[in-house]
DNA sequence: AAGGAGTTTTTGACAAAGTCCAAATCTGGA
DNA sequence: TCCAGATTTGGACTTTGTCAAAAACTCCTT
């Protein structure tokens, strides 16, 4: 809690009780959408309006202080850590998302051959496939 | 015009006027959402509901004739280019979208190091960057 | 060439995920 | 403590897409 409130600061954002709690559901629950952290805040607040916790996602993503990643056919998902250039392994079947370090070396797919003119800052890399679960259940 | 209609057929569809047209338009207009298309095949066709642009592109993604891609911030975009594990560029100012061909080798990233169990069937990457007309804009 | 079973297309309502805006409230500095 | 400026709220609205039922069409059979 300490933690958030000083992070808070120290990129210049007033304090206020919903970033926090904002930003502590987004590091004690990873890849968790919008509205699932909606709900974790709601415990410890008692409320907060789905607005607020649309700006308060935005700003922290805006400051770089949390990051948004969107696998197709799923709503935004929000998660803690960043600057280690990690990637993600989704569950075609039931959506789980699980952090997968960089395969080959540090950037492994930052050099693209034919780049077209195009300045390049960020390789994303999502693996689809089937989870432990899933992989049990369909048999 | 033959072509799609061929390959709807060796794919045991029946043939319609909203199908082949919806598969051209994806063919001569790579990387446009279903928006776009309808207003390609409206061109065409005179008219064609949404619900059937939808209905079209779903089946042709069903059964592999097109590949369907999500980037973030974007709504889904369809392309006729399939079976050749490439990948895509996007710009971050202006959502122009090229094709990329795989950067290391034939899979680049197919291997996750720690992979949790997870069945991995594909590997999509996502170059973010600035094109070079959006490049220019902004000096 | 006509008939009919089974698909497609159409229309219109609905849903999820976000954004826009103006009013009310709160934060942090003086 | 007060106040300016930022944040939160509530409600309407937008975009992208799906659901469901009726009408229209495709293609096979005869």
């Amino acid at each position: 809690m300490r933690d958030s409130e000083d992070t808070l600061r120290q990129h210049n954002l007033p304090v206020t009780a919903q970033r926090v709690s904002v930003l502590r559901a987004v590091s004690h629950h990873p890849h968790a959408t919008a509205d699932i952290l909606a709900e974790k805040v709601r415990a410890e607040l008692g409320s907060i309006s789905r607005q607020s916790v649309y700006n308060v996602l935005n700003v922290l993503t805006d400051k770089g202080i949390i990051r948004r990643i969107q696998p197709a056919e799923s709503a935004a998902l929000y998660e803690d850590r960043i600057g280690d250039n990690h990637h993600h392994l989704v569950c075609r079947t039931c959506g789980k998302t699980e952090d997968v370090c960089c395969a080959v070396g540090a950037a492994p797919c930052l050099t693209a051959h034919s780049h077209h003119g195009f300045k390049i800052d960020e390789a994303e890399v999502i693996y689809w496939g089937t989870c432990p679960a899933c992989q049990k259940k369909k048999r």
